[in-house]
DNA sequence: ATTACTGCAAAGCATTTGCAGACTG
DNA sequence: CAGTCTGCAAATGCTTTGCAGTAAT
């Protein structure tokens, strides 16, 4: 699979494994790991190795075409494509689902800190519970 | 270094290597990683494996005994003792410093999700930016 | 005495790195 | 053509696991 439109970022050397991960990213509906965007790219009938998906987003991230993000203490990375919405998730504990949430608690709100001169560049927040598919008390 | 007052935490069975590791983070300023606890207790003239460290942190955290948390996407583990307040740090981007920060901005907001049957239980949230040690603009 | 815990070594897993050949601009 | 990127293999770093001997109750 591959975007017919030519509309490739600027400043990135256009290559097949590249346009592979992009695609995938731009038609994922939720964010992937570097593993699943592995088999994403081999069920479109392309080939990648797993360490040039790292490379290449590597790469994405560093350009801010791309976003890293981890939840639930410990498991690995996911990568989804920056579409310059500030965003938050929910995760549910048990089937580790990751949920979109719509508001943020930082907009109205200044963090008292012990370093009163901390230059804040930004914040990750993550909520955790059980979705509805897993709640015991349901 | 071992506590002189038998303050131990029930069902947990009192073994040389658990004192340490407890006594390590019940000195400690900030949440340390294992390796970090590891030379603490040798420091103290003790004698302890990781693996065992592991182990012993495991046991902790199931007990409730202590928290166990990630900063920075995808860096190591950190731990501390379950001082059962409510807390969250901000990290700096540049030398990983970890800033207590004393308000929630979770207290009085509701998150709106794309699951509106989540049942949250709770949240993470983490704060990046500069120190005031590593700010480039000062 | 029985059961659980620890030292130690080795495995596991996501991620990174080194290198030579292949591809891009 | 020069420089970059990728396939591939091997290394890395944190964490976990298996096993046999040791310690706790």
């Amino acid at each position: 699979m591959k975007e017919s439109q030519d509309n490739w970022p600027a400043g990135i050397k256009k290559t097949k494994q590249r346009e592979s991960v992009l695609s995938v990213l731009e038609h994922a509906k939720k964010p992937l790991s570097a593993m699943e965007i592995c088999s994403e790219v081999e069920k479109n009938d392309d080939s990648i190795w797993l360490s040039t998906v790292y490379r290449v987003l590597e790469l994405f991230v560093k350009k801010g075409l791309v976003i890293k993000t981890n939840v639930m203490n410990n498991d690995m990375s996911i990568y989804e494509l920056n579409r310059f919405k500030h965003k938050h998730y929910a995760v549910c504990i048990k089937c580790h689902k990751i949920i979109e949430m719509y508001n943020c608690p930082m907009d109205k709100f200044t963090p008292k800190l012990e370093d009163d001169d901390f230059h804040i560049i930004g914040h990750n927040l993550e909520i955790y519970g059980f979705c509805k598919d897993c709640d015991p008390k349901r």
